[in-house]
DNA sequence: TATTATTACGTTAGGCGTAAAGATT
DNA sequence: AATCTTTACGCCTAACGTAATAATA
């Protein structure tokens, strides 16, 4: 039976010339890989090299001999990540979300449902999560509206809706309602990794600039100390204190109140059964 | 780095459910199969088994695993055979000729001029012979006619002259020459292994039957103890003896006549050598 | 002289089998 | 009781490295 490790030495041959050189490289002695070269020929029970006096290189035969060694090789290789891909894919629950926040519920719930699994979520663009959770790239996916597709389930979670954050002294403070109309042309603060919810903005107010803060500390201060409208919704966790300063305004586009609803593979039952707790938990 | 021999063990395993079968057909104790599993384990970085008190099965990427140790195997004994036969075919030089006669003089030219070759010969159909030749499958080629492919070279090398021996008191025992018309009807002996004479004799010759012998002996005493007609060449080596009582006639048939062109690709300059060698030979 | 392959030899570590234990049916 | 897996232990082989040899450029 073929032995990889002689095969490697056989290749780092080719590749550095000499059997010193190979040695040298492999941290092994000249004469180990002397001994490995004949049993090669002996295992392959042809000859592999034409040998002078202080010279060894490889015949026609050997060339072809390494040629095969390195696919093999890469063949075993690639079988170990195959297999290590493959236990990571059984173990991965893999959730993708137009938004955060339909996720911290949902997470919590997969976590104690299915507490061997690793549960990995991101935020990804809607028509990603419906071809992935359709081609089974991931097991679930989180979208702002309903869909009919024959595989998947589609069942309606969570709602959030959004509202503007505006300083009590600012023009607007005092509305009972707004629309994105009203407010396009003001330029607002929005925090980064909130998903389908920044290019909705960016849709519906195109006048307005948006200053987009990746760092949470950041936009807190700009919150307190500055007079720029900001968001929020129902299911956001912000203390209250933060806002303290701003009058909440609901926003009625009926953009900015969305139904989050949840899809997987019709044949994923044990998913399904999470979806339906969720649903009963918010929905009414 | 993988090794082969527990991937073996493995699949032992998987084929006969479990480790104490497995062993006990790899000639090998249970003890060490135990280790391999584990150690295979290590190796993958990921657990292949569900093991209870006393009995271990294999999980979902355990059969992975399996699926994927069967394909390298396999994998790994076609490198030695393609090695091998790489090998084999690098140090055989092989011909293949309509008929025996010209091989009596064209191999041991070919053994003495290449001789750490294998030299391998046998009698084909003639279309099989040019496309081998062509195709690269056989180095060297023998049959009856000229013919001209780009590729190739097609020199004459012998000639051969097809005669009846007929028995003295045979009515066309007196005749100095005859044709297939003559004998046609005429039952004969006719030896096996001898190419395209035999398909000629069948066709030219349609009403006659024709006693094949594969054995030697049998041949020669059918000669000498019956009145059938036989055939010779100018390039038999029977011993004249054995046909002492018979009248050799030559056939007149154009087809009864031929010359042998030796073919092989233009790029064999080494053995177009060979081929003028004989041309010198045995033509003028 | 420096580099290279090969041979000889002594040592060591890893792998195997035996024996025993633990557990299940 | 029989079967199976796992652990423990001791032996032994097989593989490695060091040192020496031979040969070349």
């Amino acid at each position: 039976m073929l032995n990889l490790l002689e095969l490697e030495q056989l290749i780092a041959f080719a590749d550095f010339g000499t059997l010193s050189k190979a040695a040298e490289e492999l941290h092994i002695s000249q004469p180990t890989i002397t001994r490995t070269m004949k049993h090669l020929e002996t295992e392959f029970g042809v000859p592999l090299f034409v040998r002078g006096k202080n010279k060894i290189e490889l015949n026609e035969t050997g060339l072809k001999a390494v040629e095969c060694a390195r696919s093999l090789l890469t063949a075993a290789q690639n079988t170990v990540q195959q297999i290590q891909t493959y236990h990571a894919k059984l173990h991965t629950l893999t959730v993708e979300a137009c938004a955060p926040a339909p996720l911290w519920s949902l997470l919590p719930l997969l976590s104690s449902r299915f507490p061997e699994q690793t549960i990995s979520s991101k935020l990804s663009e809607l028509s990603a999560i419906i071809n992935n959770v359709a081609s089974g790239i991931c097991e679930i996916g989180i979208i702002p509206y309903p869909i009919a597709i024959d595989e998947l389930v589609c069942i309606p979670i969570i709602q959030e809706n959004l509202s503007v954050c505006i300083p009590l002294n600012h023009e607007l403070a005092s509305r009972k309602n707004l629309t994105f109309e009203d407010l396009n042309g003001f330029n607002c603060l929005l925090a980064s990794q909130i998903g389908f919810w920044t290019e909705l903005c960016r849709q519906k107010m195109p006048a307005s600039k948006f200053l987009v803060q990746t760092d949470d500390f950041a936009m807190k201060e700009l919150i307190q100390k500055s007079t720029l409208p900001c968001f929020t919704t129902n299911l956001a966790t912000d203390s209250s204190s933060i806002l303290s300063g701003r009058s909440i305004v609901p926003i009625t586009n009926p953009e900015a109140n969305v139904t989050y609803y949840f899809i997987c593979k019709k044949s994923d039952a044990k998913y399904i059964v999470i979806a339906k707790q969720l649903k009963t938990l918010f929905i009414q």
